[in-house]
DNA sequence: CGAGTTCTTGACAGTGATCAAGCGACGTGG
DNA sequence: CCACGTCGCTTGATCACTGTCAAGAACTCG
């Protein structure tokens, strides 16, 4: 958004993304029932951010990579409500709440981005809310990984092969199955020859059939 | 948040929920695909939000009563991606965005409270994922039956007993249950003396026992 | 009063969970 | 460089929870 700001505007702006943070794998940026002070930029690296109940159970909300915000939770009660653990080593922008808020009053632009930002988070949790509490098992996976890779060909990687970062547990909890639902399904998919699977390297043979799989719509 | 302000500062926040809407039972407030122009702060009446999927297939995202906001999912593309539909005759406040983020820049308490109310939404539907991914069924419909009638006693209602404004469908919906497990759940929880239902009538007998179900947490 | 909707309950089926065992990959230290 | 231990993944067998199908009852509203 380089459009209408003088030098000095500039330099206020660069100033909120100017420092950095970096998070080891495995590492927490921030956990539950930490004081909430700042937003994060994710500059490099893979995270996964996580709420667990009394007893001990772990649902992942999300997965973030390089250009997502987090933190975001943590405005409503000033202290953050989920954890961020780096799933591979990482780098990111701090950005103090209070100077995001500041600058968004100065520059309207910069407010609609904030909105936009959190909005665009409502909207994901309602697709994850529909995935599931109406999608089957392979449903959801499909939806996994055509997210995902779209999301990662949106930063210039291939539109048919990834590396998962995270395990499949990991994947299991974010989708609501087991990790023995998400290494079958992924076995199932081989065998129909709709993605070739080997650990965590993913080759999307078919991707059609899995947007079929995702949204078997009325075919005419 | 009547604090230093001024009577043209008042005036210009009265303003900005100065419209009024009406929805009649059964009506759309928006639905998916309308242009985005304005939140809506819920009067009187009662609320759900909803996605579909291409087949389909609909998903309750949420439940709103009187003092809730909807409308959030339309700022990140302009257009809504959710239906919202009066389970009761209402009235909402229309607060026109544009107007919204320009009072946002002048008073900053308003503009913490608009990023409150954002964030808290985001944390409600990571609670919702949560249950969703990891509860069973009784777990759902007990943290469901507590979410409601602590938001009603907020209101004022009772703290025990409650009408439902909306059918076992949506419940199931929402919960990710079908309609009949929902059915089902609620006379187990009958037979055991936790509630007393008759239709859409709801008392909470033991209200601990229904805490203990949605939180089976370790006992010393 | 009657039609339609909503709710309850039963019988049965299916998806995914659980339990269990073995395999494979990776990293560390000898 | 190889051995070993750990962690993650796969696969099989069985089970349980919830879904599906069906029928009837209760309630609501015109």
């Amino acid at each position: 958004m380089p459009v209408g700001f003088n030098t000095d505007d500039l330099m206020r702006l660069d100033e909120l993304v100017a420092t950095r943070k970096k998070v080891k794998q495995g590492g927490l940026l921030f956990s539950e029932g930490d004081a909430f002070t700042s937003l994060y930029a994710i500059r490099t690296g893979f995270f996964k951010t996580c709420v667990t109940s009394e007893d001990g159970r772990e649902q992942v909300t999300g997965f973030q990579m390089a250009g997502e915000i987090i933190g975001l939770d943590g405005i409503v009660s000033d202290f953050h409500s989920c954890n961020a653990i780096a799933l591979e080593d990482a780098e990111v922008c701090v950005m103090p709440f209070v100077n995001v808020e500041e600058l968004s009053r100065e520059f309207p632009v910069l407010q609609r981005h904030v909105h936009k930002i959190m909005s665009r988070e409502i909207v994901r949790e309602n697709g994850i809310m529909m995935l599931l509490g109406n999608m089957r098992a392979e449903e959801r996976l499909a939806a996994f990984l055509l997210n995902l890779v779209q999301r990662l060909h949106a930063r210039g990687f291939s539109q048919s092969e990834l590396i998962l970062r995270m395990t499949r547990e990991e994947i299991g909890s974010y989708l609501g199955l087991k990790l023995e639902t998400v290494s079958r399904t992924f076995s199932k998919f081989s065998e129909e020859g709709i993605i070739e699977v080997k650990q965590r390297y993913v080759h999307i043979i078919d991707p059609e059939a899995l947007k079929k799989i995702f949204n078997p719509q009325v075919c005419y």
